[in-house]
RNA sequence: GGACAGGUGGCGGAGCGGUUAAACGCACCAGACUGUAAAUCUGGCGCUCCUUGCGGGCUACGGAGGUUCGAAUCCUCCCCUGUCCA
């Protein structure tokens, strides 16, 4: 994998890069759909690639347990199980440390999960989760880490961080032993909001050095202006010559925000969640689709939107989809969020390419004042 | 004409003397969702008043009476619906 940067904006943190993978070229800033089980919820792969999206994010902790990364690597690897041929980053189950912290156990040695399908026991440690993003064939693997949720002591920080820490060391190792070209491993910074333990963090990454850099443990509740600042220290601290990946941030305003603080990579389930909850984005606010004012809405999600939904049908029909329980609802709603976000990261592509991107910033910045 | 069964909030359907403005489901109205245990989850859902409180008042379980301190729950008559028998 080779990360350039073609373009550092001259007045804010963003840049314009490119990533080269094996499996294809990733236009950067970029978002990465998610798609946690194999499948970005209610889309084909042609769809996907036909909405913009160049890579997509999968989950090691739910293949591992269903299909398991036997089965998937016997079948070719992930690539070939989902019909997905660009490049594919999967995150190791650290999130799910966090998300199911109600079935999990912690210690130095790694995590233990009561299955949230079938309540067995099993067992992720960073070697395992490097073994099995490996077998799935991921591009772009992540180092098994310790998501923090928000608030957290600074007590419980540190020792989270140093674990991670740990953790990102044993991943590097295990990787260089039994991995190698043309999949890649990302680090993770952790800290919680503290600064000097982000410091620390990034510092004990770099020092083992990693192919790129991740940002972990935000969103997780913390204040916006606690994130944007977090995020805004690391990006002097990250080497510049590797792609810096915020993980699972964020809204659309979010990720202008952090473009500007030099963040390269977005993923989030905002886009598929939201749709499948009826939430629409438009660049006027977002709609409620179930809404009884659009019983009769001849109109289309948006004025102007050039995606494949509001080219044909209205607010009613989708209102209508949604409230019958329609399946062709939640394909149509992603189709149109997913094009929005991806869209709005075209813009930010071609703002900083070609306009300067303080403009967008400052364009996107009333807009969410209003 | 007769015998049973039954009429409860927008719908279905509990309740069968007080703790019932009435379980539960659906529908409806809102809200939440940031490396997906999520096509999920919360809340509201008779009217009304306010010093918004496990607050007050009013109306309500086919209709009209009655029994009772108290009735959706018991009694009487009436109206309506379903099934069966003539």
């Amino acid at each position: 994998m080779q990360f350039e940067v073609i373009k550092n904006d001259p007045h804010t943190g963003a840049r314009r890069g490119r990533l080269h993978t094996s499996h294809g070229i990733v236009e950067t800033p970029a978002f990465m759909p998610v798609g946690t089980q194999g499948t970005v919820k209610g889309m084909t792969p042609e769809q996907l690639r036909d909405l913009g999206a160049e890579m997509i994010l999968s989950n090691a902790y739910h293949l591992f347990l269903r299909p398991g990364h036997e089965v998937i690597s016997d079948l070719g690897g992930l690539h070939r199980f989902m019909g997905w041929s660009g490049p594919i980053l999967t995150d190791s189950g650290g999130y799910q440390v966090y998300s199911l912290s109600k079935l999990r156990k912690i210690d130095d040695d790694g995590v233990s999960f009561r299955s949230h399908l079938d309540g067995s026991a099993a067992f992720l440690s960073p070697e395992i989760a490097i073994d099995v993003q490996l077998a799935l064939g991921s591009d772009v693997l992540m180092v098994l880490d310790d998501c923090l949720g928000y608030p957290a002591s600074r007590q419980e920080a540190e020792q989270s961080m140093q674990r991670s820490m740990g953790w990102a060391e044993r991943s590097r190792k295990r990787f260089d032993e039994v991995g190698g070209e043309p999949q890649t491993v990302f680090g993770i910074v952790q800290g919680s909001v503290y600064p000097d333990l982000r410091r620390e963090s990034v510092a004990r990454l770099v020092e083992t050095a990693f192919e790129g850099y991740a940002i972990g443990g935000l969103g997780v509740g913390e204040p916006l202006a606690q994130m944007y600042d977090t995020v805004e220290q690391m990006d002097p601290l990250l080497p510049s010559d590797r792609p810096r990946y915020l993980m699972g941030v964020g809204t659309p305003e979010n990720l202008v925000e952090c473009v500007a603080r030099g963040v390269d990579m977005f993923d989030c389930v905002m886009p598929t969640r939201h749709a499948r909850n009826g939430w629409l984005f438009t660049r006027d606010g977002h709609i409620v689709i179930r809404h009884a004012k659009y019983l009769s809405d001849e109109r289309p999600i948006e004025e102007g939107c050039r995606c494949p939904v509001c080219a044909k049908y209205s607010r009613a029909y989708l209102r209508h989809l949604f409230i019958a329980k329609e399946i062709l609802s939640s394909v149509l709603n992603t189709t149109h969020n997913l094009f929005f976000y991806l869209d709005t990261m075209r813009k930010i592509r071609h703002f900083i390419e070609f306009e300067g991107f303080s403009e967008l910033l400052t364009v996107t910045r009333n807009a969410g004042a209003q």
